[in-house]
DNA sequence: TGTACATCAGTGAACGCGCGTTCACTGATGTAC
DNA sequence: TGTACATCAGTGAACGCGCGTTCACTGATGTAC
């Protein structure tokens, strides 16, 4: 029985300290990636015990985990924010806005980014936890369709292919877990192809891999989100 | 002055105890991805003092470039014979092949996939010469809209939208650096969109991001791959 | 309000481990005359 | 074809380093009476 008191000072110590924590291992994330991330460096940058992060971490991955958690949910944050910050009937820039958001927070996070997005750490399995945190992202994409669909102004261009039987039933499959189901199964594809390219886009730029092809990956990246969003259905209003 | 000259003994020797080496890399890659990737350990596995192996790579670095550019190669040959497996007339098929190829390579080795398209690893940094079998494969998707184009039978669906003057300039230069200025623009800058796409959507897959969203990763891939064939304009015949 | 006890935070030493790289060396293979 | 010398492959010890985690402990904070 779990009841909520005032926090003590202890508490409120604890949670200032699992946050410093938190913090310079951010840093150290920036510095050299995930596998660089020590505990004795931490613990070391905060003048403490090594031994001593054990009150606040149970294992090095648990720390881990917590911090891809708060990456989930800083970018997803940052996304939906983006979203909401635009007028409810300009869904095209609502798409466009999420879009950028997740480049350019990936930008300005680049190993917390790679974290999440990255090559998964070798040893290191996800917990359940990560999944909701996870989902924020391509529920707001699929919340700014859906808006878009139920004010009856979004007009697909790229809906002429008919599904397969098997791809219909990925697609049921996911209306049901987003709770979509009122939005047109070509519609929910296209925004599927959007979303996994939105990610492939970002981590092609991040990664290096379009190093010395394009100059302008900004212009790409608009490019690339305006097309998707013409596939989709998005149009300027 | 290098002539060639008949192989020695002992250069057969080298040849054979460098692949070995970079075998068991690979071997030590799949167990447990590349920073686990140790001079000391595959030593150990080849019987070997680890001082050894600086005859043969002069650093821990120098070995994971060799790999890198060994998967590259190999992804890229697999790509290159899936294509030319097909008919030349069959242009779609050749599209299709090239992507599937992409995915079967990716999911066979999936921690050589991880070391050239994953998270880049920190304090590595990639020489100049992973650059030419890195663009083997977009280079082969490609020719095989080059193809499809100069024999007249390119029906784009998604090229509607205009460039934009700065993505114009952008898709110019790749153009020239792919030697496919005879290619109209929309369509390159489609195979671009198409070329983020499959890696995005092989790193999904990889990296986990669909786990629990769909079961047949199969039919979302096929769908993808078809929908983007689509837009780009590759037809049945 | 004051005291006794339980809980928690943090310490410092230790365990056991593996790593990349260097260096002086031995012995085998290749080359030039 | 045979010998002298140079080149190269591989050894084993050593350097210097850092890591995650455990454990018995001290001392401070919180709680129940």
């Amino acid at each position: 029985v779990d009841v909520a008191k005032t926090p003590t000072a202890r508490d409120r110590a604890r949670a200032e300290l699992t946050a410093e924590i938190k913090d310079e291992s951010r840093r150290q994330l920036a510095a050299g990636g995930a596998e660089a991330l020590s505990l004795r460096a931490v613990a070391r940058e905060l003048g403490m015990a090594s031994s001593a992060l054990y009150r606040y971490f149970p294992s090095r991955d648990d720390l881990l985990t917590a911090l891809i958690i708060d990456s989930y949910d800083a970018l997803g944050g940052q996304v939906e924010q983006s979203v909401s910050a635009r007028r409810a009937a300009d869904h095209l820039g609502r798409w466009r806005a999420a879009c950028r958001a997740v480049r350019s927070w990936a930008l300005e996070h680049p190993h917390e980014y790679a974290l999440i997005y990255g090559s998964p750490i070798p040893g290191y399995r996800a917990p359940r936890d990560t999944v909701e945190p996870a989902a924020r992202i391509p529920y707001a994409l699929l919340g700014v369709v859906r808006d878009c669909w139920q004010a009856g102004r979004l007009e697909p261009a790229g809906t002429d292919l008919a599904l397969s039987r098997t791809m219909a039933r990925q697609v049921d499959l996911v209306a049901g877990l987003t709770a979509m189901e009122s939005v047109p199964r070509p519609t929910l594809a296209g925004v599927l192809i959007a979303w996994t390219h939105l990610f492939g886009a970002v981590s092609f730029e991040l990664f290096g891999h379009l190093e010395g092809v394009f100059d302008d990956k900004g212009a790409v990246f608009e490019h690339s989100i305006n097309q998707l969003a013409h596939l989709i259905g998005l149009r300027p209003t």
